[in-house]
RNA sequence: GUGAGUGUAGCUCAGGUGGUAGAGCCCCGGGUUGUGGCCCCGGUUGUCGUGGGUUCGAGUCCCAUCACUCACCCCA
């Protein structure tokens, strides 16, 4: 037998009803807010990803699905969206149509990686980009909005975690000083970060070891290292949120593991998703547009991850009901047609309705059907019925049920509801 | 890429010291020749992950292999 590939799986009908919650309340929210969507392909060149994200960092070094195409062009699954909504931007002049942009994306992403809880290499993710305008309002309102849609899931409080990363005004001097706090403890350090040591000290921040956490615990911060223009953002982002009564906590140690972020950075954690307790994360990246070669033009966003936002999903979500409110059971072929009509006049007006062509099946099997289903009528037509050109209209919550004609079959059904 | 754990029915799992497989749920039928849920009765479902080895005999022991899960790494 074939089956699905690793790291990849399906979402059957049972447990898409929270997907389908979860990017209503997303749509819903963003387009609160003036965000619209734009829908980029799931593959990009190479070179996008590879000029976006860093060369460095671990995503392009090692977890990209890359292959070549039938003319020998290098393809890529994107691994993430922020790159291909920057591209697009700039292939659109989309910065000539006004002056910020926001934008909000869903759809999967792709990473070569080890499966584990909360990690697939086919994932899901749900993000927004604000392009055009550096102002710490746009970081705050982003948040604020981020807040709320959590809120609105039911997901509530989060642990929101901000830092600021500087920019490259600020960051290659403090990337200096750390080094020349960690060098004299290179051999205390662990094999990873002392690699990190000469590419990307600022990601030893990340590192589990206990013996490195201590080092680093005592590290300088880029925190006190930021230059006047990048604390004063910082400090401006962090009175926009305290005047919205967002709670927060500042992590010195956070570093995001993409190279184009400056400034903001954040990310929100979860219980019960196991090691991978990242829900989200997010931050500014004024850099990216204009490295991609575009014109230099700001920007912020965040990501969430859909598969660790369903898995963090109360028991009390408010998920929609996906049951039918009527099912119609047509006794013998005689009653299959008849089901058939009344169910296309049911759902002409508006009526979640069902009919499964079962004419042998007794009218016990059916009912057991409906009920399995959570059907709050059965619309019976069977021998009796036909004769006399009615129908038996059922309520399931207490077995009541009425003698009807087709042409007052709205108006029964409506009078029974509600009763 | 590294480590650990687990693979028995559609699902969740039992199967001391080796003697050719079970339960619950689900599904189907009946108890009511046209009335669901609860209850009762009956029934269907297995290359015991795969390949090899030891043995008179392997779900059980050994080796290999594959898959899945969790963790490391890193991230959403």
């Amino acid at each position: 037998m074939v089956e699905a590939v690793k790291g990849v799986r399906d979402i059957l009908p049972d447990e898409i009803r929270a997907w389908h919650f979860v990017e209503e309340r997303a749509r819903d929210t963003f387009e609160r807010y003036g965000f619209r969507e734009i829908r980029t392909p799931i593959f990009e060149s190479t070179e996008l990803f590879a000029r976006g994200i860093g060369e460095g960092t671990d995503i392009v070094a090692k977890e990209m699905y890359t292959f070549p195409d039938r003319k020998g062009r290098s393809l890529t699954l994107r691994p993430e969206n922020t790159a291909p909504v920057a591209r697009a931007y700039i292939e659109h002049q989309m910065h000539r149509r006004s002056e910020v942009e926001r934008l909000y994306y869903l759809g999967p992403m792709f990473r070569y990686e080890r499966p584990q809880k909360g990690r697939m290499r086919q994932f899901y993710q749900i993000g927004v980009e604000v392009l055009g305008s550096d102002h710490p309002a746009i970081d705050a309102e982003t948040l604020e909005m981020l807040v709320a849609f959590l809120g609105r899931l039911g997901i509530a409080p989060v642990q929101l975690v901000l830092n600021s990363v500087g920019d490259p005004e600020c960051r290659p001097a403090y990337k200096e000083i750390l080094r020349r706090y960690l060098l004299p403890r290179r051999e205390s350090l662990c094999e990873d970060c002392r690699r990190r040591l000469d590419t990307n000290p600022l990601r030893c921040f990340d590192c589990k070891v206990p013996a490195d956490r201590d080092v680093m615990a005592q590290a300088p911060a880029i925190l006190d290292h930021l230059c006047d223009a990048c604390r004063g953002h910082f400090e401006r982002v962090r009175e926009h949120l305290d005047a919205f009564g967002i709670a927060y906590t500042i992590d010195r140690r956070l570093v995001r593991g993409l190279d184009y972020y400056r400034r903001t950075a954040f990310e929100v954690t979860a219980p019960g998703l196991g090691a991978q307790n990242a829900l989200l994360g997010g931050g500014r990246y004024d850099g990216l547009i204009e490295e991609l070669g575009g014109p230099a033009v700001p920007g912020f966003g965040f990501a969430v991850g859909e598969d660790r936002l369903v898995m963090s999903l109360p028991a009390t979500a408010a998920i929609p009901d996906d049951a039918p409110e009527v099912f119609v059971v047509g006794l013998g072929e005689a009653g299959v047609s008849a089901a058939l009509q009344a169910a296309r006049r049911l759902r002409g007006s508006g009526h979640r309705t069902l009919v499964e062509p079962l004419p042998g099946k007794s009218l016990k099997a059916q009912l057991r059907r409906a009920n399995d289903l959570r059907a709050r009528f059965v619309l019976i037509l069977g021998e009796e019925e036909i004769q006399r050109g009615v129908m038996t209209l059922k309520r399931m919550s207490d077995g009541s049920q009425a003698t009807v004609r087709l042409d007052e079959l709205d108006r029964r059904l409506g009078e029974m509801a509600r009763a």
